[in-house]
DNA sequence: CGCGGTGTTGATCACAATCAAGTGATGTGG
DNA sequence: CCACATCACTTGATTGTGATCAACACCGCG
């Protein structure tokens, strides 16, 4: 993945900023923006952002890398919530009790910019267009995790299907190709997020490469018929026609 | 359901105060927030309190009655996304475009808070922790949907043990009782909400009765055993411990 | 009454989990 | 540089949970 990464911390310079909180704002509001960034030293793969259950005195945007959020569950497993890929924010499921509601972990090497809240506040309160922003990206959140709810109550064929139809159109968003990019995550965390087993995501994975749709080589895919895999998406569980079989 | 409709809006003597978005409030913030309330109609059953797609021009706080919140997935299909009881606020994942997300539909007849957005963005700027209860709200919706995605990898009987839980708690933190309530939505509704069949929600109703766990006549719902209730949702899918078979 | 909507119960089937073995990449020490 | 271990992933065989299909019970209501 190519580097977003400054090496000084500032929105103005920064590809991401129209993607990311600076979304809106004027360049002067964009400045105070960048004043209150406090630089974070870069995160090794495995590395944690944070942890379930400490304070949350920062939120996190993603520079570069990519991350995995995930809640420890009442039996001791782990439950990935979600990824993040540049431009998007962690750490909002935190605002409810002022504590991490789940852990990150860096999938590869990240760099993040940390917004102390206080000063993030403070700054909302001043800027009505960056309390708007936030409250537009809280929404997303919240927007996202509905498809994600819908999307557990799918077959394991559509769940793949739209995992990787959204990877393609936040990756196509931030710029990179939408048919062709590496997986991130290891085929467990891709299982434990879509609440299937690593043997069923392989096999739908082989499936979907057998029928020409995508091509499957290690962590790297190629998407060859976007619209097949758009098919399958929409498709309802039932009546599902025959997907131009090979 | 008890009536916690007053006969004028006026959250400084609303029992649901403490649960609102009036929580944390000074009393003459109280009152400043009561001034935006718009007062609307009672809701039938089964009516509309916002459309999916609709531009989203307040926010709800609901006062009595119970609501069902969908979504219209790509099949033509409903998908229930989860459900609301008093004190509680809707509305929220408007926040993303200006537009509902998902439509809301009267369980019962229910009574609603209409806030304006613009007033109630206004009034945020000059209140502060009306602000960050706002925010808190927001963060405890992404928790709260967070929860949603994990119960949707769980085995049908930990759902189904998981929702009459979860509904227990949010009618004692109303001052209902815990332990016997009625169900305000269908078998249907369920059975949507939770990604199964109603077949399946029956039987394992049905089990947790023979079980002695639960009392069902019809919609009322008697918890006789909470521990064991909360064993089957805390148990891993396996090695799930016999639990008192009768 | 009989009817329609709502919910239950039973029989069968299918999808994905589980169990099990094997392949392929990467890394390490001799 | 190769033997070997290890990890990540794939492929195959079997099983089990919950969906589907189908019939039936219950309740409210005209």
């Amino acid at each position: 993945m190519p580097e977003f990464n400054n090496h000084r911390i500032s929105c103005p310079n920064c590809k991401l900023a129209d993607l990311c909180l600076p979304h809106g704002l004027q360049p002067q509001e964009v400045a105070q923006l960048t004043g209150i960034i406090k630089n974070k030293l870069p995160l090794q793969t495995d590395q944690l952002l944070y942890l379930q259950g400490q304070t949350c005195e920062s939120l996190y945007a993603i520079k570069s890398g990519s991350f995995r959020s995930f809640i420890a569950t009442a039996d001791g497993e782990e439950q990935t919530i979600g990824f993040y890929l540049p431009g998007e924010l962690m750490g909002l499921d935190a605002f409810q009790h002022g504590r991490f509601n789940c852990s990150a972990m860096a999938l590869e090497t990240a760099s993040v910019c940390e917004l102390p809240l206080t000063q993030l506040n403070a700054l909302c309160a001043r800027i009505p267009s960056l309390q708007k922003q936030l409250m537009r990206t809280l929404g997303k959140e919240i927007a996202s995790d509905h498809d994600k709810i819908l999307l557990g109550h799918r077959p394991a064929k559509q769940r793949m299907a739209t995992f990787l139809l959204t990877l393609s159109h936040r990756y196509a968003a931030l710029g990179f190709s939408s048919t062709l990019f590496n997986l991130t995550m290891s085929r467990y965390d891709i299982a434990n997020y879509l609440g299937l087993t690593i043997e069923t995501v392989s096999r739908q994975l082989g499936l979907l490469g057998r029928q020409g749709i995508i091509t499957v080589k290690q962590r790297g895919i190629m998407i060859n018929n976007m619209q097949a895999l758009q098919l399958i998406v929409n498709a309802c569980p039932q009546a599902c026609p025959p997907v131009a079989a090979v």
